[in-house]
DNA sequence: CACATTGCTGACAGATTCTGTCAGGGTCTC
DNA sequence: GAGACCCTGACAGAATCTGTCAGCAATGTG
């Protein structure tokens, strides 16, 4: 076994084990003591608390409380956590907010910078409100699967979308827009969209469009530009544009070409 | 420099950097070609997707698209992101849900078993339900982090608190209780805790909380039937009694002694 | 087509690292 | 004190890694 994979080993025996005698962890891996020890050594060079306590009973053991895991996540589910924590943040603080900070620099920090502008074009492409304060009628909620999932195809592939909408006095219109956003204000879901007949933003109740349909001979590029300047509209979405200049700031930190 | 190390950081600029030659990575890393080359193909056979183009503006890259990304993180952070994706999966759903389940797993699996009863345990004193509905008194909000500071060390430590609180009347009285959960029913935040001098659970709002104090003396050992106990208790926690129950079943999967 | 550039693989000797063994020194419980 | 356990240093042999050389394949350019 090459080395780096019996490292690998031992950590996850440690993590799931109580306590184990390097005599016995030994055995397990097929070497002797004295390299247990120096694979332990190696662990904890690399920031690994492992604790270990001497006399009979004793063994070594991982110590949970600090330290660091490793977690293998694949990119969607980044993207989800980042969102999560990114909502959670913003809705309704939880203790140890400085953990917070920290997970979500290192979940951005994990994105791999080669098909990174996607996934934070993805990541800007769900912008998360405060929960709607106001009073919402009772049909708000979440959008069923079929249409996010409907939404989710429309924003990758960059095509158009037909539906019908009832207005706030319940007249109903045919439109067609090119998705570029969501936004979420808990429980009221918003299409942030070009409408194409207008050729100007607009942003829709998702619980008011109706039999929506994919318009593909109409092709898009996906375009930030029409979230910002449907969010630094006024409206109820003053306490967003904070939030909305740190994306962009984000956005313009170097790293991107 | 030790070869794991090598192999983290060349993974690492490979994440960040559009396309390299093996030439300049050689040159970088301080080994020669033939060494990259060997380094790449552990790599690739550790799973990681790494594609190369030959010929002249060739070189080998990152494929993000697919694959797996690891995270280092601080168990707090582990923690803090759990309950932020709880908090978003039971208030406002985002879209890609599957993602934050698996996701959730990872998270929980990434916990390390030794201490991972205790850690289990922190998660499951901060309880997160879904936003207050009904009108709440404008006092409410995020509590000081000085307050939050102080129950986290009674928490950890086990010794009681003391305070003045307020009840709905306005009336003040002097309380001593064994905090043994938070929940946040955002913006509201309460505590669970155990009346020392009544014996019994009670629900404390945060915000009505004044000049707490630690009491050294009184020590008790943290029990999260107390937390079940009120959660069950009729009120308005009815909607959060199936999460609970959620929580128990986690607790009882059979990894926990 | 020839040519340059780049990725990729095999072979082999030397340098480097790793491993096992031995020795010895601690700490804790009984 | 005895035993069980953790921990460290030293050293020779084994295993691995590294650099060099050679050659082949794929791609783009003149």
């Amino acid at each position: 076994m090459w080395r780096a994979d019996r490292l690998a080993e031992l950590l996850d025996r440690l993590r799931r084990t109580e306590t184990t005698t390097v005599a016995q962890l030994a055995e397990d891996l097929g070497v002797s003591p004295r390299t247990v020890y120096r694979d332990v050594a190696a662990l904890r060079h690399r920031g690994h608390a492992i604790q270990a306590d001497p006399g009979p009973g004793g063994g070594v053991r991982f110590d949970g409380t600090r330290g660091v895991t490793t977690v293998h996540l694949t990119l969607a589910e980044v993207v989800t956590l980042w969102l999560s924590a990114r909502l959670s943040q913003g809705a309704s603080d939880l203790p140890w907010s400085g953990a917070a900070d920290s997970a979500l620099a290192k979940l951005l920090a994990s994105l791999p910078h080669t098909k990174g502008r996607e996934l934070r074009a993805l990541c800007r492409r769900v912008v998360v409100g405060p929960p709607s304060s106001t009073g919402v009628s009772a049909s708000a909620g979440r959008p069923p699967p079929e249409l996010l999932r409907l939404f989710e195809h429309a924003f990758s592939v960059g095509v158009a979308l037909g539906f019908a909408y009832a207005d706030r006095m319940g007249q109903q219109s045919q439109r067609r827009m090119e998705p570029h956003g969501l936004l979420v204000r808990s429980p009221v879901w918003y299409v942030l969209a070009r409408d194409v007949d207008k050729a100007e933003p607009r942003m829709f109740r998702m619980d008011r469009i109706s039999r929506p349909r994919l318009l593909e001979t109409i092709r898009f590029r996906p375009d930030a530009g029409v979230i910002d300047r449907l969010m630094c509209a006024e409206g109820p979405w003053r306490p967003l544009i904070g939030e909305l200049s740190d994306w962009r700031g984000e956005r313009h930190q170097g790293r991107l070409p």
